[in-house]
DNA sequence: TGCTTATCATGCATTATTGTATGTATATTT
DNA sequence: AAATATACATACAATAATGCATGATAAGCA
């Protein structure tokens, strides 16, 4: 093609990084050429490259996408404080699972993350932002187990700690085997009875 | 080399299985190269080539290997009926988590399968089979919280589908994130108590 | 209006990896 | 003891993917 308007070149790379979260999510990542990428996008190699200057740069960028509306997410909830610690928790979760359940994108990220990609040295940038992501999650959450338990809604001998890294543990541990084989279970209706049979657990 | 005796040729056989356990674990599977896994087994490509068709004869292998002790210990365990269905199932859930946190063949191998292995369509055999053996050891968790339920040590209004999809979710994820940030948090002692709180939660 | 630069397409050289073919020396068989 | 098959090493050809260099065309700007 030839050159066209910055907005057509905004396009562009919006249509790469869509197919680009398409394809890693159906073939995988390092299964997938920078030419299937174009292909899928309906331009060239030279394209990519003139947008990302690599495979990985390319990957960054699909994580940057998401990142911005979690943070929005966060920063939202956090501008609310909640009445009730322990159904914000589960609200938050239901509506994670609620996310990638119909969320399409949302959930060719996860897949793409869980089972379509290799955690490699190279990749460890993408890996620590990926983490410090979570960490910041969880975090949150930790926080609001520590008020459950101080205002005396949970029993003071658990740990929030321990508390939250279960949660977590359920919480990635349902999506992880829903995506691995999809349609297996419903994931937003076992998934919720799950999660509450486990905050009931902490209550005990 | 030259032409070793039958047990030579069946010792390399396992150092090749042991190199590439090691060098996918630690690398990834689709960014090793044959050679590498020769490498690291301190022989060439040559001794693959004989012992295994290609990358993905090698990596059913792998799985083959660990297939046999996790089928024993089913059959172990289905000869001695158990007494207490609770019980048990906490009982395997903590020897699982164990396993993993201690044997350095084991965590490599889940290592392998939930963090350094794309699941593309060329390794669907692979993925069935693995998934095979989840769905049995899944069935088998399934049946003994539905005895939990008949005996009355479970409230009748739990589903013990949702029960064990829960259940393997939970452990599934405790695994998944501890691997992904080893030392992260203690998979043993978090992981028991864990699942203790979902078990207590499945009571109530 | 003319120059520059952005947006892509196209072609090329390099590299890495794979599968196989061949070689070789020894175990195994007859 | 001769023949054969095994257990590898080595060499080679084919493929594919990457990164870059170059080309073309129009947008943006002075």
């Amino acid at each position: 093609m030839v050159r066209r308007t910055k907005e057509d070149a905004l396009a562009t790379r919006s249509q790469l990084l869509d197919a680009a979260e398409r394809v890693f999510s159906e073939r995988g990542v390092t299964h997938t050429s920078m030419a299937q990428v174009a292909e899928a996008a309906g331009v060239t190699r030279g394209a990519i490259y003139h947008h990302f200057s690599n495979k990985m740069a390319l990957i960054e960028s699909l994580m940057e996408r998401v990142r911005l509306p979690i943070d929005e997410m966060r920063e939202q909830i956090a501008q609310q404080p909640e009445f009730d610690a322990l159904v914000e928790i589960q609200e938050r979760t239901n509506e994670f699972l609620n996310r990638v359940a119909t969320d399409p994108r949302v959930q060719a990220l996860a897949n793409i993350l869980m089972h379509k990609c290799e955690y490699i040295d190279e990749v460890n940038p993408i890996k620590l932002r990926h983490l410090s992501g979570r960490n910041d999650c969880i975090c949150d959450v930790e926080a609001l187990f520590e008020k459950a338990i101080n205002e005396g809604q949970l029993p003071p001998k658990v740990s929030p700690r321990i508390a939250v890294i279960g949660l977590f543990g359920l919480v990635d541990g349902l999506i992880y085997n829903w995506l691995m084989d999809d349609g297996y279970f419903p994931l937003v209706e076992y998934g919720e009875a799950a999660i509450n049979t486990y905050m009931n657990g902490l209550k005990a």
